[in-house]
RNA sequence: GGGUCCGUGGUCUAGUGGUUUAUGACGCGUCCCUUACAAGGACGAGAUCGGUGGUUCGACUCCGCCCGGACCCA
């Protein structure tokens, strides 16, 4: 129990306890074996050196969901990795230190990248601090470190055992600025206008049938195709029609030779083609986009690559020889155009895959690849085992899967990255993978401990490509729970946006399906992503660009969070709202006065009070809490942060501070010391109780509010999720009534003009009560509203006019079917007193619809009545629905 | 072109197993310094729940179509 401060500052308070809550290890796993796991599958950010917003919500989530677990009582694992490994990196190192990596041996240019690296995180690392995210950092990782990478690698050393890794001579993405492979899920598409090139492809002249043969510009032997890739002429080896495209029904089989470069090729039919572009004539080259190599595979076509890995054009493209793509495509047009073959050219809107990294344009090249074998039907199977939150998520995941058509190709021509464990044998050219004992291993500084077993040579030489980064991503849940050691068992969360459910998602679900046949999770948690304030992406150049940072030193990390819970429901894009921080903001400051007002009524003993006399307010308030807290657990069980801290804020602010402590402050300013004692002890269950509820939200002022109350434990972080103690029914409607009236009154004063603590002469409550019920306790009601309070019974002296009616379609409905309509327009016609009358004399209505007499129970219809006082007597009159209240001032 | 989600007061958001005076916040207006809090309290104005058909006794909620937006994919 601390002296409580006047003024709550973040500043200062969520400084101290960012320090002190690592010094405790409040947070740490603890492996206890009588505890229910609850282990979190963390992404491990790229380390940019920004943790930025969107990076936030992620965090946020995963933040409240380990809190809320400590306190039900799991051992919460909440790790944090770093997923190292990639280009940009790598070219950020180059700049920084003005060399190309192929300037220094691949050893050092890797030490270069760690430094980096290093500096990134502790910038993340800072800002997670700063947010009160609760990582146990003692269980921090590092991709780039030999210990995890040495795991990627036994995976893939298991993996090629298994058979899903094989290495092969396949097209794959390629992208000639980074000059390496990519995979299917590294490929982006950007939508742009290009050019549509028509040229004539020469007809053989041994083929030629000079009667039927049709016209095409001009050429009456020739054909017109379309292309908007000209500079691929030379790699060009078919074109294809449409089979029910009658200009070409009887061409096919002809050749043709390709203007410029000579080759001869093929005409066929495919019904892949789409006859309604171009010419409906398209050239097929090796690669031009999928579609070819499809083309390729099936009509047995020659290969005649014409790109280089860095974009250029080789020998094959003879004078050509040399120009990068896009020169090339313009000289390439040119000569076309001076050799006469070029028809036309227009624009056309045309979808370019593009590096995900760099945005440079891809190329399709076929290279010796390691690649995974994707066995669509076994991740899908394995996907369906894990609850999606939300639910439509898991389509996304299927969608992708069922449109994978090529297998993840996992070898990039990079440095920093993994090594592929394997090397070559110079003699035979035997493909050797590493020995697990000997992982982590570097292929390119240290050979296999034994000779070749297919040719006994020891001239081995190491595998240079590295692995896709995802190689090292995709093992997180295996990792973070001691694989191999510990037999897998999959961990109860993955937190990740939506954006990245076709890549880590997807790969992650792949990857421990082979290597366990497990499911990773029990559960994926899908974010969404944060937007600006005025709905559009977050971008600077739009000054809609706000940072943690920025949010904290305004307002402070507990304002964040509950913005980012209360922006919508997990899976939803969240909009940033400056005015969700501000009403945060004033929430805390709330919080801290009911701490504040609470504190100054407690002293040590106040927890252990024996027996408290609980009057009907304290009955009610615990009961209410106890629902609260059900329905919260409830929320937070469905990850549905939003509903639960709105639930909590509702009841903190309303009910206990509004309703409970108004109507306690009599009791505890001047009550007898058992009263007191009573009131005391109600109220420091509820706030206690309170502060742990939302401690997942606002973890830093739940902390020091929770300091200043006695018996506090050494952290509201370690303590538990309050169960209260619960009574009958009766005494929480006899509290709701106490709280009803109270607030009836006040709002009562407020509209006469009236002070609120204005005294009044006289309160007669009637209320329709069971006489073997415990009478209403009005003693805190009394005080509360400053005047005598007397339970009446009966009708009140007033007059009672009924003045309208309120039908009640659940009742009329259900009941009457097709004839309800016509019912209530019956009751609502009829005169409000009349029917009034039927329901004292007959207990029941009679209503005339369409000339048939129809009986009503009363419970089908409400009769509103207006009270008027009775002539002569200084009253106002207040209806609730329990009871009436009579005012006399 | 395919898939998914979404369209609720000025703004953002909740909601319904079908019948509600449709939630809360911010903003706006009026009144109030009442021994935790004016960074507060009381009250009020402001929404035909994107449009349109249908199912039904009844649709903001279910279904179809249309319009608009977002994301993923081709």
């Amino acid at each position: 129990m601390t002296e409580i401060e006047d003024e709550y500052d973040p500043d200062s308070i969520e400084q101290k306890w960012r320090e002190q809550w690592q010094e405790m290890g409040v947070y740490q796993y603890r492996d206890d074996e009588e505890r229910p796991d609850y282990v979190i599958d963390t992404p491990p950010p790229y380390p940019t050196g920004n943790f930025h917003i969107g990076n936030a919500l992620g965090w946020c989530y995963m933040d409240f969901a380990a809190r809320y677990h400590r306190l039900r009582g799991d051992d919460v694992l909440f790790p944090q990795g770093w997923d190292c490994h990639g280009l940009p990196t790598e070219v950020k190192v180059e700049e920084n230190h003005d060399i190309h990596r192929t300037d220094v041996p691949r050893e050092e240019f890797r030490e270069l990248c760690i430094e980096h690296t290093e500096s990134q995180i502790d910038a993340m690392y800072e800002t997670m601090l700063d947010l009160g995210f609760s990582q146990d950092w003692t269980h921090e990782f590092r991709t780039m470190d030999p210990e995890y990478w040495g795991e990627t690698q036994r995976s893939f050393v298991r993996m090629a055992d298994d058979g899903y890794v094989y290495r092969d001579d396949h097209p794959v993405n390629w992208c000639p600025r980074c000059e390496t492979a990519i995979a299917d899920a590294e490929v982006e598409t950007d939508d742009r206008t290009g050019t549509l090139y028509y040229l004539t492809f020469s007809g053989d002249s041994e083929d030629q049938r000079s009667s039927n043969s049709r016209t095409q510009s001009g050429d009456s032997d020739g054909i017109e195709i379309a292309t908007t890739r000209p500079e691929l002429l030379a790699a060009c080896v078919g074109i294809a029609v449409n089979p029910d495209d009658e200009r070409y029904a009887d061409r096919i089989g002809e050749t043709f030779e390709v203007p410029l470069f000579g080759q001869e090729v093929e005409l066929f039919a495919d019904e892949e083609v789409d006859s309604t572009f171009g010419t409906g004539a398209v050239m097929v080259c090796t690669f031009g986009d999928k579609q070819d190599v499809t083309w390729w595979a099936e009509h047995d076509l020659d290969l005649r690559p014409v790109i280089t890995e860095s974009g250029h054009l080789t020998e094959r493209a003879g004078e050509f020889e040399g120009l990068g793509v896009s020169e090339a495509k313009e000289e390439i047009a040119q000569a076309l155009a001076a050799a006469d073959v070029l028809n036309d050219r227009e624009s056309t809107e045309q979808s370019v895959g593009i590096c995900w990294r760099c945005d440079t344009p891809i190329e399709i090249l076929s290279k010796d690849q390691w690649f995974v074998r994707v066995d669509q039907a076994e991740i899908l199977e394995t996907a369906q085992e894990i609850e999606w939150v939300p639910e439509h998520m898991y389509a996304r995941l299927e969608e992708w899967a069922e449109g994978m058509d090529w297998d993840w190709v996992i070898s990039r021509q990079r440095v920093f990255a993994t090594p592929i464990p394997a090397w070559f044998c110079e003699d035979c050219g035997h493909v050797h993978t590493a020995d697990e004992s000997a992982l982590p291993i570097d292929p390119t500084e240290t050979d296999p401990d034994h000779s070749c077993p297919e040719c006994g040579s020891t001239n081995w030489e190491g595998e240079t490509d590295v692995m896709d980064t995802w190689m090292d991503s995709s093992i997180t849940p295996l990792y973070v729970t001691d694989w191999p050691e510990s037999s897998f068992e999959s961990v109860q969360l993955r937190e990740q946006g939506h954006d990245i459910i076709r890549t880590w998602a997807f790969y992650t679900i792949l990857r421990t399906t082979a290597l366990e046949d497990e499911r990773p999770w029990d559960r994926a948690l899908i974010n969404g992503m944060v937007f600006g304030e005025d709905g559009n992406k977050m971008s600077k150049s739009k000054g809609n660009f706000v940072e943690p940072k920025e949010v904290i030193s305004e307002y402070s990390a507990d304002a964040f969070r509950q913005a980012i819970a209360l922006g919508g429901q997990p899976g939803t894009d969240i909009q940033f709202q400056w005015k969700e921080v501000t009403s945060a903001s004033r929430f805390l400051t709330k919080v801290w006065n009911i701490t504040k007002f609470a504190s100054n009524h407690f002293d040590a003993d106040t927890p252990s009070i024996q027996d408290p006399a609980y009057r009907d307010a304290d009955k009610w308030i615990l009961i209410r809490c106890s629902d609260v807290a059900d329905q919260v657990e409830a929320h937070m069980d469905a990850y549905r942060f939003d509903a639960a801290l709105r639930e909590l804020r509702e009841f903190i602010w309303h009910d206990l501070a509004d309703d409970y402590l108004e109507l306690l402050k009599g009791r505890l300013y001047e009550g007898r010391p058992g009263e007191r004692d009573a009131a005391r002890h109600a109220l420091y269950t509820v706030l206690s109780a309170s502060l742990r509820m939302l401690s997942p939200f606002a973890p830093f002022l739940t902390e020091e509010a929770y300091q200043t109350l006695p018996d506090g434990t050494e952290s509201v972080h370690t303590e538990m999720w309050p169960s209260l103690q619960t009574f009958n029914a009766d005494a929480a409607q006899r509290g709701r009534l106490i709280v009803n009236v109270a607030s009836a009154i006040r709002g009562w004063k407020s509209d006469t003009g009236m002070a609120l603590n204005a005294e009044l002469d006289r309160i007669e409550l009637y209320v329709d009560r069971d006489e073997e019920q415990p009478a209403i306790d009005t003693y805190d009601l009394s005080s509360a509203v400053n005047a005598p309070v007397y339970i009446e019974s009966g009708r009140p002296n007033v007059e009672l006019v009924p003045v309208g009616i309120d039908p009640d379609h659940s009742v009329i409905g259900p009941q009457f079917r097709d004839q309800a309509g016509a019912v209530v327009s019956a009751l609502e016609a009829a005169d409000p007193a009349e029917l009034t009358a039927q329901i004292e004399t007959n207990g029941e209505i009679s209503v005339d619809v369409d000339g048939d007499s129809v009986a009503l129970d009363p419970d089908a219809v409400d009769i509103l009545d207006e009270q008027r006082a009775a002539s002569g007597e200084e009253v106002d009159v207040i209806e609730l629905d329990a009871a009436t209240i009579l005012i006399y001032s």
